[in-house]
Formats: C-alpha cells, structure tokens, sequence
DNA sequence: TTGAAAGCGCTAACAA
DNA sequence: TTGTTAGCGCTTTCAA
C-alpha cells in the first residue's frame, strides 16, 4: 500500500507541453501535434515525445486548448434536469451520457428542482464554463433568457417540456395525449369520478396532462370535479396526502390518474394506508420499478426516458456539426401498459352509499 | 414567441472583458475588478461597467480565469459513480451537488458501469478538464493510477468502497458489518439454508458484504452451500435468473441475503414467479420505494447514500482549503428495518420434503 | 517534418 | 481608485 506523500498538498506541479518537449528534445509544437495525433511527425519522433508523457505523467489542459482555438469548444454538455436523483431524469441523464461518451463529450448535470430561477442560474454557470451545448428541462417561468445564447451559435434543445416564448429544438413525450389516452382508458371501465393529480401547476409537462385529463373527460361527457383535482404535489408525501384526503371524502373517486412517478408512488401509499388498492382503479404517468409486483399491478403510461435523453444529446451533437437548421421537435410516443390496477371496475360502494 | 436567428449558428461573437471595458470607457482591468467583486472600485464604476456588462450579454470565460490564476481553479468537482441512473448513485449524487453548490462548484458525474477500465478513462478525461477535486466510487483492480494525481495536490475521495492499493479519503458504509447484521437476522429467526446473491465478484464492497455473510455463518455454525452463493449478477434479469434457478432446485433456501438494490429487485420478481414470496425470508441491502408496499413488506439494511454523498462532496472542500491533511475514513453507518420479509420463519415444506 | 511567434480571455503583479 | 504589462497552457499561423 503506498501513500501519496502529503495527499492533498501538491510536492510536484503539473507538466505541461512545454516540460514534455523539453524532456524529448523537440519543440511545445511538436508536442502539440502529438497530443493531437495530427499528421506530418515521424514514428520516431511521436514515439519518443509519448515516452517523455509517461515519464512526467502529462495530462493537457483541454481548457487551455479550447482557449486559443477559435471554436472555443469545451467538449462538454450541459444538461439540466428537475432532480437527478428522480428515476426518469436518472435514465435520461444516462443515455445522454451514453451518446455524448462516443464523441468525447463530457455531460455537467445539475438539478433545477423545478424552480425558474435555478435555472436561470445554472444556464449562467455552465456558460460561464463554454458548454458547447446545453439540454434544458424547463421548468416554467419562460426561456427568453437563452436568446442571446441562442444567438451565439450554443445548441439548446429543452426535453420533457416545450419552452416558453422562444423556439428551439425540442425533444418530448406527447404528455396531452398521452393523458388522453390514460383518462380514456379509465372511462373505458365505466368510471365518471376520476381523480387527477399532479406536479407543480407550473410545470408545462403537468399543464399538458392536465389537459389531457380535462380533454378526455369533455369528451365523454364528465364532469371534472374541482375537489378531484389536485397539483402542487411536489413530493411523494404532498401527493400521499392529497390522495388521502381525496379517498377519504364522502363523495370519493373510483379512479385515479397520477400524473407523475413521485405522486404516483403517495397515491399508491394512500391506497394501502385506507385498504383501498384493490377498489380504486389507477393509471400512472411513467413506468417505474416493481410496478407489476404489486398488488393489484400498476396499470401505466410509459414513456422512454432514455430514448428522449439519447435524442436531446444526439440533436445537440448534430446541431455543432450543422450549425443553422431550423428547430425541429421530436417526439418520443408513450405507451399504455395494461396491467390491473387500470381496468379496476367503478365501486360503487365506495363514500358509503353513493356511486 | 421570438425566434433565435440561424438558431445555432453564431450572429454575433461573445463579449469579452475588453468588450465590456471599451464600452464603459475603463480599462480591462476595472472589468475584472467589477466580476471578482473586487474592493477598490468606485460605486460609480461598477455602475457602469454592470450595465454594460448587462448591454453586451456578457458572461465572463471562468475557464480563461482558471488558467491564468496560479492555483487553476476550475471550482468544478469530478464524480464517478456505477450509473446516474442507479437510484442509489442518483441519491448521491444529488447530495454532492447540494453540497458543492454552496461553495458554486460544478459537479461532473460519469458512469463506469463497474469497469475498471472505463474508470481510468474517466478519471483522464476529468483531470483534463482539471477538474479541483474527485469523488470515485472504485470499481475495482486498483486505484494507484490515481497517486500522480494526488502528488499534485488534487483531493481524491472514495465513496460507498475503499480503493486498492492507495490510501486515500474514504466514505463508506460498513458493508461488512451490515451484511453481518443481515445475516445474523435471518439466523435468528432459525434458518440454516440461507443464500446470498451479490453483485459484480470484483467490486470490494460485494466481497466485503460476502464476507459478512460467510461471518455470520460460520459464527452461527452453519455450513455456506456453495449452491446458495451467486455473484456477478450485475442487472435484474441476471439476478432473477439465478434466484429462480436457486429457488426451483431440489434443495432450494429458506431465506436469501439479497445484497445490491438492482439484485433485490431480480430477487423479489423471482419470489413472486415461483409464489414464493410468502414462504421464503429476504433481506435486502439497501432500501427501495415501495419496498414497504409489496406482500410481505421488504426487511432492508437501509444505507444512507444522500449522508455519504454530502460527507464525500464536505470532504473534497476541506481538503481544497485545508491541504495535507492526512486520509481520514468516514463510517456511514446502515441500519436494519424490519418489515416482514425478512421475519418470515423457515418453511419445512420447501423443495418437496426437506428442510 | 519541424519550429518560432503571436494570442485566446483572463488575472497577478506592479505602477500611477 | 485605476491602469499597464506580462503570461497561464495551449493552438494557430506562418516560416524553415
């Protein structure tokens, strides 16, 4: 076992090119070249300008390249999530990582909590670090910040949600008919008390669904009842209490549609915490784990996170290749899964006596 | 709605100090004054340099800054996890960003997937953007590439497993320990045929859980059925296939020691397949959501991952503005939730006859 | 095939 | 309180 003597105090300072060429014999430009694998240096030299990189343990500065080129380029990928410790953005993250790893890039996340203003704030430090390119889940207010970014050449696609005021690429689950599809799913069964409940009321994503859910009722004839819907609920907690108090009402619903992974798992929570799970039909917004081991299984509308995250990195890679093409929106389908609690016939001993 | 002009390609260049500087008639050096807060400037000044700051869209090059300054600063902090999209590396990694956003650190996560290789390469690819510290989940071989790095000064914390061959900071669960714990439990409630599925064989912290289990036998005086330890179940579908196979044999086990969050989950799907899920005690390393939803309620060793992503991230800055202390190793200690699963008593009806 | 000189955007060191 | 000069580590440009 050895020790790196005074570990975190530095005995050595950092080679650079020039401590290299030194070391070899040749010229900072020489070793530049090397680094670079350009053309037009002999074996010979190469060979002997890599040993003199083993021998000092030279890492170059990128930094300090991307400087001095005019490009600028960092070779790194901003990208801006609500939460990465949520399992949708933790999949989303992942394949973007993926596909920015084949062309070298690195992916700086950091998490909004869905607050405008800490994306504001996380849109400055990453460009204060020359991001090449950045991936943005808003979260509301609107994006007119980003233009003069915009402007400067840096591609900017927004995933899970459209942006606010500007135009860009847009990578997105289809999450009003997606909402549709789910709330149909449950009038399907015969149910006309639907519940929905939902993330923060300011989120677009959540907007959407709403709609959605709005949408489906309209058309089948229902009436939304206002006690039934419930936002805001930012945390599996919120919505497990929201859900509880919907269930415990005297007027009840017969199903419900949770819009979100978080509020899908406070809703399930209620309906264990009032033995309710086996009489309360509902959909889930997002696939999530263990879903088809419980009891009844979770009926959900999945969408693929990491097809959406692949997409965002591959338009942005694809932007910095082709600069100038027009915003293109793509979107990434959702599919319903079938899997028990959605297709929960109404109770209608449920509240007591009334359907 | 606005649009960006030639979204994506540049219309104009970004301003620079000097920009700034022409336009509020001071020199550059005022400039920097104003974006360092520096002391010394006249009210006035900084007046006008903010608004032509606000004029121009200036955001300063941090990295232009970094190379310059003797010390190099990035303010960024280099972070290799298994997977952002593992729940427990995601829990981590929200915490060190909590933690390095007090001081304006950026947090570079990447993934190794558990490969040695991928590690190394990771670890290059952060140096080279001269990242100001790192936090490494080591993912086996050995982490002396990493001593070059630590000469010179740059703090290195391991997290969730102690590195090879180096000494280094370390913050860690007592996986030994806890795996000990476990097992203890299942013992005590009178099983003697009790496996243990793990994760990847070359990962310290599956080797020391698989220590702490064979402790725990031997202590009890019971014999480890080589039948009943499977490692290198690296993903659900693995684990739930050495799980079946475990459960459908001829000698199957009256409880399993289910060591990762991911090889739980195989597990569980398993138990349930078979409709064991009743008849054989579990215990899981690591807590899951829902995990006190299914039927039985899931018995978990609960680590604490956002505890040891904080310390890990805390000990990192530390180090920054206090070097040369010496390597200090942090305990995180788990505990054991009972929720049924893992009291579940053995079954004498299990594999036809036998016990 | 190789090298010399200039300069990217910024801050350190010093001067006024 | 403000400015001037040099230079961080690298790549560009041009010359040999």
């Amino acid at each position: 076992m050895e020790t790196a003597p005074g570990n975190g105090a530095a005995t050595r300072s950092r080679a650079t090119m020039l401590d290299v060429a030194e070391k070899a014999g040749v010229s900072l430009k020489t070793v530049s070249r090397v680094a670079n694998n350009e053309p037009g240096v002999s074996s010979d030299t190469i060979t002997r300008v890599e040993a003199a990189m083993d021998e000092l343990g030279f890492t170059r500065n990128l930094s300090a390249g991307s400087l001095r080129r005019g490009d600028g380029r960092s070779d790194s990928i901003g990208l801006i999530l609500a939460s990465v410790d949520n399992p949708f953005d933790g999949a989303m993250h992942r394949a973007a990582e993926a596909a920015a790893e084949a062309r070298k890039f690195a992916v700086i996340a950091a998490s909004t909590d869905e607050s405008p203003d800490r994306e504001k704030r996380l849109v400055t430090a990453l460009i204060s670090r020359r991001v090449d390119g950045l991936i943005i889940t808003p979260s509301g207010g609107d994006q007119k910040y980003l233009l003069p970014e915009m402007e400067l050449g840096t591609p900017v696609v927004m995933i899970d949600r459209p942006p606010v005021g500007i135009e860009a690429d847009c990578v997105l689950g289809d999450h009003l008919e997606a909402a549709r599809l789910g709330t149909e799913h449950l009038i399907s069964f015969g149910h006309r008390r639907i519940a929905f409940l939902g993330d923060l009321a300011h989120i677009a994503s959540v907007i959407a669904r709403l709609e959605g859910f709005n949408a489906a009722m309209k058309a089948a004839g229902l009436a939304v009842d206002p006690d039934l819907v419930s936002v805001d609920n930012h945390s599996e907690n919120t919505a497990f209490g929201s859900a509880l108090r919907m269930i415990s009402s005297a007027n009840p619903p017969t199903a419900i549609f949770a819009a979100q992974n978080m509020v899908t798992y406070g809703v399930v929570r209620a309906l264990y915490e009032r033995n309710l799970h086996k009489r309360i039909a509902l959909v889930s917004f997002d696939d999530f784990h263990l879903a088809d081991l419980l009891d009844p299984k979770i009926t959900v509308i999945a969408q693929d996170p990491y097809a959406i995250g692949r997409a965002a990195c591959e338009r942005v890679l694809e932007r910095l290749d082709n600069p100038g093409q027009p915003p293109k929106t793509t979107i990434i389908p959702a599919r319903l899964i079938r899997r028990g609690s959605g297709e929960l016939p109404p109770d209608s001993e449920l509240g007591g006596s009334r359907n």
